[in-house]
DNA sequence: TGACATAAAGTAAGTGTTTACTAACTTACA
DNA sequence: TGTAAGTTAGTAAACACTTACTTTATGTCA
């Protein structure tokens, strides 16, 4: 079995893609070398010319991860800030984090099982992830919450607008670990899509929206739509 | 280095005990028997005399950690079903979870990882003690919500109440997710008590309890102290 | 155009070390 | 003094990683 000739830094790449989702089903330690070697299809040594230990190769497969932007959610942030805005993204929050998205560098369920190895581990991975996807547009949802509150659709939380926005992002996190195992942790009995409607409800109001609000801006089918013509 | 001598059971649980934090800590594959021989304060082969395999010993520790009843949840479930009453249950879930107790069998960090660890794996773990310590005492709390609802405090949902539990104690579980590496994922600018108060909310009015009910029966200083007194 | 040099992609077959686990022995208590 | 708790000193296999080799694309010069 001779691997087909690649350049450098194509067989870099190459490898660093057939590896990841290896050691996101198993973890860092129940991997060895030969499975990865076997996963990307070439040789123990060869991946040792191209890494210099397994260890860096895990490295990189955690700094790939987090590479790209998250164009889907650049469209809503580009909407103007609103209630009807504020509901779309917590939308986009629980659909891409429980059922994924059809289009992706990575999977979600590798994506949720690195970030959990990670929490294990010293959490760098994920620190870095919150930073690089969710800290960075925390403030553009903010307006959201704020253009609600002055709407007249938001009440006022003793709790600080970021926080919110982290339990809602929490509460899908934690949603799609339940579902990593073949057979799902907890038995929501609701198909996923019915859970991500229900998960919204619970995090809108959780934000302090007014059912009303929610009602009047909260229609699933037209969000679905919108989600899936995302380019 | 030898060894008190003590009884064969004795020893088997001295070994389990000892050996649960190593487990919980490093995952299955990165524990070395010699670590957990170390830790048991033991040799290797009085482990293997005691256990047939590694795998043996980690599935023991697993059941380890489902035994034993909730004594703290068990006082608030024995309350009237009220409003006040689940205002009590939600905001034990957040403490236990989000800073733990001071008298439990294992440690809630221990739990937790272990929690994660099986939801890595096949789940069976997490799925048991979801179905031991939470199941059991949701039609209890249910009430509480049938009775919340009743008194006019609890707005209906387009979600199932049980949904709406497991909503409430992922939410939990997810903030303690963010604690376990040595330097929190994220920064949430609070305290854990802090925390605790903030996710109450959160939860609370995910549930659809009405801001006027929180804010009658959600008193954060005498919850804390009726919390403590558990015994 | 083609023979050939060369550099780099790729591999087979190891290395020493660590690992889970065991056999044969020692110690202490009832 | 016999039995069961406990240990020492291993074993074979698996592991991360290397060495020494083969193959192939490509540029060069007659």
């Amino acid at each position: 079995m001779r691997a087909k000739r690649l350049s450098c830094e194509e067989r870099k790449q190459a490898i660093v893609k057939a590896v990841l989702p290896i050691f996101a089903r198993n973890g860092f330690a129940s991997t060895t070398t030969r499975e990865l070697a076997k996963a990307a299809g070439v040789s123990e040594a060869l991946i040792y010319k191209h890494f210099p230990s397994k260890e860096s190769l895990y490295a990189e497969i955690q700094s790939f991860g987090c590479k790209g932007c998250d164009p889907g959610l650049k469209k809503f942030l580009d909407l103007e800030p609103s209630t009807s805005t504020l509901v779309y993204i917590v939308y986009y929050i629980m659909r891409v984090n429980i059922v994924g998205r059809s289009k992706e560098t990575i999977c979600a369920e590798t994506r949720h099982r690195l970030i959990l190895n990670s929490c294990l581990e010293d959490g760098s991975f994920s620190r870095f992830l919150f930073h690089n996807r969710f800290a960075e547009n925390i403030s553009r949802i903010v307006e959201c919450m704020d253009a609600a509150a002055a709407a007249g659709d938001l009440v006022s939380s003793p709790v600080s607008k970021s926080n919110l926005l982290l339990f809602t992002h929490h509460l899908a996190t934690m949603i799609a670990t339940m579902h990593l195992p073949k057979k799902p942790v907890v038995d929501y009995e609701a198909s996923r899509h019915e859970l991500v409607q229900q998960a919204v409800w619970f995090a809108l109001r959780g934000l302090g929206l007014r059912d009303e609000a929610i009602k009047r801006f909260y229609s699933p089918k037209a969000l679905a739509l919108f989600f899936s013509k995302e380019k």
